[in-house]
Formats: structure tokens, sequence, C-alpha cells
DNA sequence: CGATGATTCAAACACTCGTTTGAATTTGCG
DNA sequence: CGCAAATTCAAACGAGTGTTTGAATCATCG
């Protein structure tokens, strides 16, 4: 039975806590000591209030699905009703905005890729509550350029698109080692603005060509 | 004063049970011990011969450098003729066929991107010696086809054909879920091929329209 | 051979990890 | 209040890690 306040108040401070450190550091970086210490409650409490580390995980993941991603998706009311070339250049923008946008709690996001880079037992929850609607979302305006098109042709058309907007993530430690200057937080929008237009023109590609090697 | 033969025998046992661990599972995840077991020295050989396990992972990327990217460069003797365009294709192709070629030692690139999702101290030295030289050698392609353009125009086009390259490797854990036949060792040939297109296609753009937002 | 130094080996060390324990404390309710 | 359940806490547990130790083995050479 819960103690009405303070019982809530450690649960919720935990699951902060551990979304943050998650989100920054990755899950087996993360010990439940050091959640525990930010969110000011004992080492125990991580195993009495969710009954272990894998267990807190699950429940940050779920929560993040729940509260975020539900009621923020890439393209607003008005975006829909544009062209899709111009949803297309709205879902990438999304895309960069979510993934350097260090203030708020963009932590899905982080947590997402950090799960693409080296997965948990928790891939098959993301992959059907987080990632699957939102490439979906991709694949319908992709398909919307392209018309009818194979499924390998959307897919990868898919890929080069979102492979451009990850990069800048994924390879940010090598990459940012060649070129800072496009990290900074103000240019996010011009290579926003470039990726948009590579993969439209890029696109045009795809609709022609497509049949396998000779 | 060496052993004669079995001194550089463990030794280069050790590095070679190494690489291909730390090739396939990462740094944080290999143990001296399982390291020591596939090469079946001591476990105390690991420290004895290179004085640590960090010590070994940096002998590990240094033989890479040396043997490895030295002498196959990423554009052959012919290669080098040809038109930029071709180039590009020809850069496209092996950067495929280097990060899904399990078969023979191409342990570098998957170490290199190991390295990139999760940095390790040894990340100077690898973009000193691994990825630099390379890079620079995929920028001046992308250059010629460009011509003269600003430095981040450029930049931005190599991150864009690298990032597709990239994509299917780092994201494969989650892109493989929705298009899994595109990850089939058959299909990286049309995969590259695609990249190739889709890529010289969005050069086009990056010919014209570049200048910052308003 | 016998001594010297390099190499191997099993064992233990020091540390971190996630988890468990059992008592102490706090809370809600009759 | 007083009991019972829920919650906190310090401490320890057991399994993991990389590293160190010191004796045993081996090759080499005077």
């Amino acid at each position: 039975m819960p103690k009405s306040d303070n019982d809530v108040a450690t649960h919720h401070a935990l699951l902060a806590a551990a979304t943050a450190l998650f989100a920054e550091q990755g899950y087996r970086d993360t010990g439940v000591r050091q959640i525990a210490a930010k969110a000011k409650a004992n080492i125990a409490a991580v195993n009495y209030h969710f009954g272990g580390k894998q267990a807190l995980y699950q429940a940050v993941l779920r929560s993040q699905a729940e509260q975020k991603f539900s009621r923020y998706p890439l393209l607003s009311a008005e975006d829909l009703k544009k062209p899709p070339e111009d949803k297309l250049q709205a879902i990438i923008h999304a895309l960069f905005q979510r993934l350097f946008d260090d203030s708020t709690a963009s932590y899905a996001p982080r947590l997402i890729m950090r799960e693409l880079m080296d997965p948990t037992d928790a891939i098959d929850f993301l992959v059907r509550e987080l990632v699957g609607p939102q490439f979906s979302q991709l694949r319908e305006v992709v398909s919307e350029i392209l018309g009818p098109s194979p499924e390998d042709t959307l897919n990868r058309a898919c890929f080069s698109v979102l492979g451009q907007c990850l990069f800048y993530k994924l390879a940010q430690p090598l990459a940012s080692r060649f070129a800072p200057e496009l990290f900074h937080p103000q240019s996010t929008s011009d290579t926003a603005r470039h990726v948009s237009l590579f993969s439209l023109q890029g696109l045009t590609t795809c609709r022609t060509a497509m049949e396998p090697s000779s």
C-alpha cells in the first residue's frame, strides 16, 4: 500500500534519475549506486520499487513511450496537408531537432540510439512501441514521393534518409574531429536543410532504374 | 631476451585472439580471461607481454593500422584513372565490402565502428592513423565531383555518403527488424549500388544552392 | 653441467557490480 | 495510542573484473 506521498516521491525520483543517466551513459555504464545517489535514495530502493536494474530500465523505456512519443508525432497536423516533399523536409528537421536537443527532456531519442548501438533485451519492446510507428510514418511519406515501388527500394530509400540524419549523432565522436563547426548547435538547422535537399534529389533516382544488377 | 620461437608465438597468439574478440564484442565486453583462453595462454600473459588490457587494445589498433590499411587503399590504381563519379562508386562499394566482410580478417573496420560508438582513450590514435587518411581520400573525390565549394558543403556531402553506408552496420540491430532481406550477404552489392546512385544524384544539389538560411 | 634470465602458471588481490538481508524507521488505520 | 504494513537504511553477499604475486618451468650460454 502506498505511503501516499513519500512512496511515489522516491519512485519518481528514481525513474527520473535513471532516465537521465541511462540516456547519457547507456545501460551498461550506469550503476544502480549512481542512480540511487542522483535520486537521493538508498541503493536497495531500486530493487524494492522496481525489482532490479533491468526492470528499472524497462520502466524508463515504457514511461518514455507513453509520455513523449505518443503526443509528439514527427509531423504536426498542418504538416500533413503539405505535399510529400515538404513533409519529408519536416520529418528531417524534426529528427535533427530531437537528436540535438539537450536542454529539454529529449531522452527518448538518446535511449533509442543507445539501444540501437548495443541492444539489450528491451529491443523488442522498443521496436514495437517507439521506433516502429515512426518508421512507418517515414516510409509512408517516402512512398508518396516515389510512387509505387518495390519493397526493397522503398526501404533502402528510407535508410538513406535515416542514415544521413543518424550519422551526425552516431559518429559524432569521430566526425566532430574532422568538421567540428558542423556540430555547433547553430549549425543543425543548416545541416537539416542540406540533408533534405540531398535526399529529395537522391530520391529522384529511386523512381527509375532500380532493377537488380545485370 | 626472447626465447626465439615460443616468445613471439604467444605474443602473436594473444594479439590475434584479442583482435578478433575486440572486433566482435567491443573493448568493454571482452575480458582478458576470454582472450587468454582463445590464445591458449595464461591470464597473466596479457600483462606480461603487453602490460595490461588497455595496452593490448592499443597494440591491436596499431597492428591493424600497419598491416591492413596501408596496403589496402580504398581505391585501386586503376580506379584512380576513372572519372570522379566512378571513383565515388568504387569507394562506396569498397566500404560496403569491408563493413560486411566476415570471413577474411576485416577486423579494422569493425574496430573503428566500435570506437566510433563508444570511444576509448585510443580514439586520437585512430583518427590520426586510420580514418583520417581515408576520409581525406573521400573528400578529395567528392571535391572533384562538386568543383570548388565551401568547406562546410564539402564536409556535409561526405557525411551524407558516409552516413548512408555506416547506417547499415551501425543500425543493423534495429534496421534488420524492418527489412531483414536487405542485410542478407547477397544484398550488399545491390545496396551499395543504391547508395551510389542516390549519392551521385544528391550531390548535384550541393553544386548549386548552398548558402546558409536567409 | 649449472647458473641466469625469460616465460609460464595457479592462486590470490583489490575492486566494482547488482542483489539480498534483516533490522530500524515511518506510515496508515483501527 | 498501538499494531501492522510499507518503506528506508547500512551492511554484507556472491560473482564478476583487471591486475599482481611468487614459485615453477624453460631456454640459453658460459
